[in-house]
DNA sequence: GGCCCGTTTTGCGCTACCGCAAACACCAGG
DNA sequence: CCTGGTGTTTGCGGTAGCGCAAAACGGGCC
């Protein structure tokens, strides 16, 4: 089994409190995996027999509803963990795990994670948080979706990107991993057509550079005044 | 101080796996508090200096956006935790809690739950759990509102509803504590017009009986095919 | 019993956004 | 260099649901 570098995750939030030789004993149950771009990790409804966390690349979570629809719950960033089923008392996994990109990962069978709490609590704790911030995220969104219009979702949705998972460039902030319309659309709550139609216009006005799979905050300021301006557009 | 009954509490889910003893102890360190109709528990961006358990009556959490708009998070039931903010990692409470029926309430300090934590570990696993539940159930409403048309997640959530807090009645589901058009709209990101229209149509076929902030589910069964049917609507 | 206030109902435009469809750009592979 | 496929752009209706306004309702309180 390849040996995992504690230097490398020591410093995450997880493992806060942690001794070395704790994260010793606790990296010594994982192992690690790489996925290439595009390649599933896990799928919704499948048994969740592992839980993960992501050193290098990036992953989609997404939904399915019966009827095929998808939604983006979140984008995991290098650091994170996912596919935490077990901890929150599901069985199966609540959502699809994809590569966006070549990624590595470490993976803990589920069936570590009781031991693993019981002998170092702290990981429980700091689960804890982690889950509680992405409470407060999920709600976030949900009150974005009720009283927002797209415009401003879309604002949100990509400085939250930006911000998470933006490489700076001398001409603005490009969001490092490819992500399409549809994907946008998939976050916001709205339609491939409509983001496709308001980046035009912010291209068009200068705010963004975008191609193919690929997006560039070129004035991150302006948008901020996007995504926080009243609903009545502030006609004057 | 008041004595909290430990059998009045001792089966909730949050302190499973606690010991008698261990429960009393942490109970020790709780006051408890009635809370009259109407009034404000905590508001948002208060100092978190308490969390909260439910004894008995109805609480609502909300949050409140810049502009003033509410949403409705959740509605808490008796044996629910609320106030969590320091689990999450929180200075302050990122929504309100309002009593919609007269209440009373368990309270412990912030100040206690790391110790609490530290020495009873199960409370954490417990918390993590509940935590990661509530995060699906976000999930699940963001799914809802990204997919569904306005009638369908009011179905739903009126059949969350009257599943979490419903009072059986010889002639249908009623859900027992207040609730207006106006929080219905905050829940499933409509406007209580909107609300009030569909339940006078589903009241003209007799599916719900309502009146002022009292809603009686009289065919669930027929809700539920409401809820979960297509987006077409069923054309034939 | 009558008054007052919060809730609910309902009508009527309006518009933001969807849904479909077709054209278009770009990259990969042969 | 050509060709196929996936992602993107854009036009053009259609409509679900919003927003405003006004009326009706109902329940509590004096």
């Amino acid at each position: 089994m390849a040996k995992v570098d504690t230097s490398l995750v020591a410093h995450l939030p997880l493992f806060a409190g942690v001794t070395p030789e704790a994260l010793d004993e606790i990296l010594r149950e994982a192992r690690s995996a790489r996925f290439s771009k595009n390649s599933a990790i896990f799928e919704q409804g499948a048994d969740a027999q592992s839980f993960f966390l992501l050193l290098h690349g990036h992953v989609r979570a997404a939904k399915t509803t019966p009827t095929g629809e998808q939604i983006v719950v979140r984008y995991v960033a290098p650091g994170e963990t996912f596919g935490l089923a077990m901890a929150i008392g599901a069985a199966r996994y609540p959502a699809t795990a994809m590569a966006v990109d070549d990624s590595v990962v470490l993976i803990w069978p589920t069936s570590a994670w009781p031991r693993l709490i019981e002998r170092f609590p702290a990981l429980a704790a700091n689960t804890l948080q982690t889950v509680g911030t992405r409470l407060q995220e999920s709600h976030t969104r949900i009150l974005e979706m009720s009283t927002q219009q797209v415009e401003q979702r879309i604002a949100h949705a990509l400085l939250r990107l930006a911000k998470q998972s933006g490489k700076k460039l001398d001409h603005g902030i490009e969001i490092d991993f490819p992500i399409s319309r549809q994907d946008i659309a998939q976050m916001t709550g709205t339609t491939l057509h409509t983001v496709s139609r308001i980046l035009s216009g912010w291209e068009s006005q200068g705010l963004v550079e975008s191609g193919r799979q690929r997006i560039i905050l070129r004035e991150p300021h302006k948008i901020v005044v996007l995504a926080e301006r009243n609903a009545d557009g502030g006609a004057a």
